[in-house]
DNA sequence: AAGCCGGGGTC
DNA sequence: GACCCAGGCTT
């Protein structure tokens, strides 16, 4: 097990036993299916994204239909997923294709890159499932692959390590079969090698895998060295009119929860009654509602919702605002944690 | 190079 | 709780 030919055979054999070729996505494959389901992936674990798919695919079914689509429609097929940019890339992209490659997804790994949204792993799952292009992936599922493999010392998100797996990853890449050898090294990744507990006895690597000959797979890829994350403090008034609805604002496209409908996110009271004045409502004393912690990825956001009734008055919602219906509720953009309180709310009324 | 960007699964 | 996941973009 030495040469890159040996290395690929041995995968694509065992693709053809254990890989996976069931998945939503595996079936009808098109650049535009593919392309979608790679976005949805990053980051994201294959059972969290197939019922987003579903949805997204009945919904929008070819690059035209996405393209024509409102960014509020796109964004409310991606509630709960995260990451927003993702849809909003997504979104831009598939106006580009449409604009400047006739609707066609270009065959080209660079043409590809230069897709918002579109990096060189993605790219290349999308060239070489969809296309069969000779283009290497390297996704967490083949780092970690190929990190024991070679037991590859360091953090991948370090440059050094990082591009010495790319290396790696472009030498094993076959010319033929291309597609099943994408499929199979992710297989690999989700199934057998997996951070925890990899079951090495059954892989087909085991012989050449330089972390199982050390005794230690687990030791690798290195992980990232975390910092402890800061808490954050907001109030979330929930601002209610006599009909039950609940006054919601649109966020800036750049930044969290980027173009989700959310309650104002004040720091304390003093924003509430500003917030009260300049909308001319007459409201009633906030009540305070059960407090909710959410995590990102660098902080805690301490949530503390407020009940706050109001007769709306001469308030009728501008642009970038809405009085959102809850049992009729509109297709929008939320946040996780919004629509769990949206949810609450509507128990309320 | 490091930070930003979500939400959920898993241990 | 910590850590990770079919990463990419921005600074």
């Amino acid at each position: 097990m030495s040469s890159a030919a040996d290395f690929s055979a041995a995968v694509l054999e065992w693709y053809d036993r254990h890989g996976r070729k069931d998945l939503p996505w595996q079936q009808d494959m098109t650049p535009y299916r593919v392309w979608v389901s790679e976005i949805m992936l990053q980051q994201t674990q294959v059972a969290t994204v197939i019922p987003y798919f579903e949805r997204f695919m009945q919904t929008l079914p070819d690059v035209g239909a996405l393209a024509a689509a409102e960014p509020d429609e796109v964004l409310h097929l991606w509630t709960g997923l995260g990451y927003y940019s993702r849809a909003r890339n997504l979104h831009k992209a598939a106006k580009l294709v449409v604009a400047e490659f006739a609707g066609e997804f270009p065959r080209d790994i660079d043409q590809l890159i230069s897709l918002p949204g579109i990096g060189r792993s993605t790219a290349g799952a999308i060239a070489s499932l969809s296309m069969g292009l000779r283009a290497p992936i390297l996704d967490g599922n083949v780092k970690r692959v190929l990190a024991r493999y070679h037991a590859v010392a360091g953090w991948p998100g370090e440059k050094a390590v990082h591009d010495r797996l790319w290396v790696i990853a472009e030498r094993y890449t076959p010319h033929s079969r291309v597609n099943h050898y994408t499929q199979a090294m992710m297989d690999l990744g989700a199934t057998l090698c997996t951070r925890s507990k990899p079951s090495c006895l059954v892989c087909p690597l085991q012989a050449g895998c330089e972390a199982r000959l050390l005794g230690q797979p687990t030791q690798y890829p290195h992980s990232k060295p975390r910092k402890q994350i800061p808490v954050r403090q907001c109030l979330m008034p929930l601002v209610m009119n006599a009909e039950g609805d609940i006054w919601l604002q649109r966020r800036p496209d750049s930044g969290l929860w980027g173009g989700l409908w959310c309650p104002p996110q004040l720091d304390d009271r003093e924003q509430l009654a500003r917030l009260i004045e300049q909308q001319g409502w007459r409201a009633e004393a906030p009540e305070l509602l059960e407090p909710l912690r959410h995590t990102f990825s660098h902080f805690h956001l301490d949530i503390q919702p407020l009940l706050v009734r109001v007769m709306a008055g001469h308030s009728v919602a501008e642009p970038g605002q809405v009085w959102y219906n809850l049992r009729q509720p509109s297709r929008l953009g939320l946040a996780a944690p919004v629509k769990k309180l949206l949810a609450r709310a509507e128990l309320i009324i």
